[in-house]
DNA sequence: TATCAATATTTGATTACGCAATTAATACTG
DNA sequence: CAGTATTAATTGCGTAATCAAATATTGATA
């Protein structure tokens, strides 16, 4: 049971504080620009990038940061508005795909200036290319591991 | 109006992704044991450092990740817990302190095994000396400019 | 020093999300 | 091929966090 050094503990500190505070200021951005939230957008793009513009509510779940329920909340929000459609299939009938409407295409190309310049002027920008690098095949490689390990209780 | 690149998003994205994993899994470990959730433990710590082991609403907001009534919340519930108690001062009487009780002084040191272990294995131990030497500078540096930045819409 | 502005915290209303249980359909097994 | 297990998604319920407005107190100013 090795104990934690002081500068590891800044570590850790300084990465979760650095997420709330970027993520507040994205979110911060599109709401002043009356754009969809962040949660909203990553259901859209992801659906975007879909063949056909359609994705089972399941595959939705693992693209965004959300469990089970919250995918099927956050869904029935975007039905509401119209950005997205839900329909069932005849190949398997327990599931459910989420199909991207022509307002929510708009939706979310609509946002991604404000994100984009968001994630460059509160992220990416800051950090040199060096850092860039160093930094996203560390996340990425822990991210494989995280993964590696508990698929069960992955919601991720 | 830079467009991100593609590594750039890749950066985000693992960056995001990443956090979320990590916290989920602290927090699961955390509920396991039948210990303090996160956010209490933040309030605890903030406490337990200070002097006195007292800290105005005001102070601890900032050294955590919530809003003003956020935390306002949070004290209420960890008060009707006995974790803490809210004392008013005649000294400013707008401001109350919260001062962390001897039940509040052991729930903490209590979860800190856990967390710590938690901290270690999903984030810390998985980077080698040079990636959190360099994360931590990187990141400390962009949350100083941040804080530089919209102190107004701060609650950091 | 009466008034207006600023600060510190709290409250009301709303929203979002998680867990555990539920429903429904498909896959496996003896 | 009947019965059980597994998978997919949803729902009930509870909790926690936000914003905007309210309250209370202190500070500034004319």
């Amino acid at each position: 049971m090795k104990r934690l050094r002081e500068e590891e503990l800044a570590l850790w500190r300084s990465f979760v504080r650095l997420h709330a505070s970027v993520i507040r200021r994205i979110e911060q951005d599109l709401a002043d620009d009356r754009l969809i939230p962040l949660t909203w957008y990553d259901v859209l793009v992801a659906l975007y990038q879909a063949p056909d513009h359609r994705l089972r509510m399941g595959v939705l779940k693992e693209r965004t940061v959300l469990t089970a329920s919250g995918i099927t909340r956050l869904v029935e929000r975007l039905e509401q508005q119209g950005l997205v459609r839900r329909e069932r299939t005849e190949e398997d009938r327990r599931s459910t795909y989420a199909v991207l409407t022509r307002d929510g295409k708009r939706a979310f190309l609509q946002a991604w200036p404000t994100y984009e310049k968001g994630i460059a002027d509160y992220f990416v920008n800051m950090l040199n290319a060096e850092e860039q690098r160093i930094i996203r095949s560390a996340f990425e490689r822990m991210l494989a591991a995280h993964d590696a390990k508990g698929t069960a209780s992955e919601p991720l």
